[in-house]
DNA sequence: AATTCCAAAAATTTTGAAATTTATTTCTAT
DNA sequence: ATAGAAATAAATTTCAAAATTTTTGGAATT
């Protein structure tokens, strides 16, 4: 295994809990189970840590990123504080092809969201869904003109997925059903360039993380 | 010389352009200078990729970041907006001993501020007030009760001082006068816990850079 | 019983060189 | 002369082992 597919596969692997909060990361140990030189871990998780999904301390190591409370509050709260600027951005400066881009998005998204209302068995299915929702998100603020404001957002998304997919949750019907209004008010009110609504759908989206 | 201190060393040098911007950085020709093997300043250098001093990109290796009049923009808008934020959070939730840092750190940089004022040749100490000045900012920042804002926010300062040394500026005596009274402006809006005012002196105090 | 100290084990960092990839130069054919 | 291909040079990544540092567990002291 190379490094760009050792660097895919422990991402996918911290965002979806396959290690435990906490947990240490010896480069040592994983070197067997991607066939490489500890080195290259260390160099992957070198780079994980940048994104923010692992904890890195000199002279002690690696660590998958802890889950708390707090942390989750805080994660949550800077999303917002990023998604709220970079959607005020885009609706001032995108234009059409925004529109169109956003538009294209959130129909793949809530294909998916409404495949996932029906199904009794989502789990399988949340990484697409994950992938879907991120396009979707990140292209609401892709307008905004800021390189600094997207690549943090990025980082962010992938640390709030991290925090709460280890936090249980039933996934009822009606959990979807509820998601699905919510992206639609962000659409809404972002295509209508109403900046204040659209904050507020931004919001109301991510509140119950708070 | 060790990890540690090689990290320090290039930090300096990427915020005070002993690189030139852009250029190309090769751990076989740095690890001469530092009497170490070429994997430790690769180690280094990733982790000031992490900053966002240095730019990596795979198979073709580091480079201090390029410096534009965008990228200036870019950082400085960024920086405005989590400063803007965290001090309205430290506003909010930072008791006296907030304050009481802060006064303090303020103390410490106007001293500074206007022995540079009178001075003829301020270079050799713009250092040292780099470091006063950002202690005042992230005290300032302190209290908003994130983490992961403080954290970015510290990102973000670097990077800007980046940006900004390699555009030469007079610093004439009014430049130092118009900085101390900025920063005046934004302690005194903190005291008086006035959210609005202060947000005002901060965006007043970066304004021109963008 | 708790704390400190020491030795052994484990883990991290560093090294120097080999293997791979990318960049540059030279050569050939059009 | 120019474009493309091949050969060469340079730089980056990977490796496995050596050197440091930290952690662990038990003995000795308070």
């Amino acid at each position: 295994m190379h490094t760009p597919e050792i660097y895919d596969d422990l991402q996918r692997k911290l965002m979806t809990a396959a290690f435990s909060p906490g947990e240490k990361l010896k480069p040592a140990i994983l070197q067997g189970e991607y066939g490489c030189s500890a080195n290259t871990v260390r160099d992957v998780l070198l780079r994980l840590s940048k994104v923010g999904l692992v904890d890195f301390e000199m002279q002690r190591g690696f660590r998958a990123r802890a889950t708390t409370p707090e942390r989750r509050t805080d994660v949550t709260r800077f999303r917002i504080l990023l998604e709220q600027e970079g959607a005020r951005l885009s609706m001032a400066h995108g234009g059409l092809p925004w529109e169109a881009r956003l538009s294209a998005a959130h129909h793949k998204l809530s294909h998916i969201e409404s495949e996932l209302a029906q199904s009794d068995h989502p789990e399988p299915y949340m990484g697409l869904w994950s992938d879907a929702e991120f396009e979707f998100h990140e292209t609401l603020i892709s307008a905004c003109g800021s390189p600094l404001l997207i690549e943090t957002y990025a980082n962010t998304y992938v640390q709030f997925r991290q925090q709460m997919v280890s936090q249980e949750r039933d996934f009822g019907a009606n959990y979807f059903q509820a998601i699905i209004s919510e992206h639609q008010a962000i659409l809404d009110a972002a295509l209508a360039r109403n900046v204040e609504a659209c904050k507020c759908a931004i919001h109301d989206h991510l509140k119950r993380n708070l």
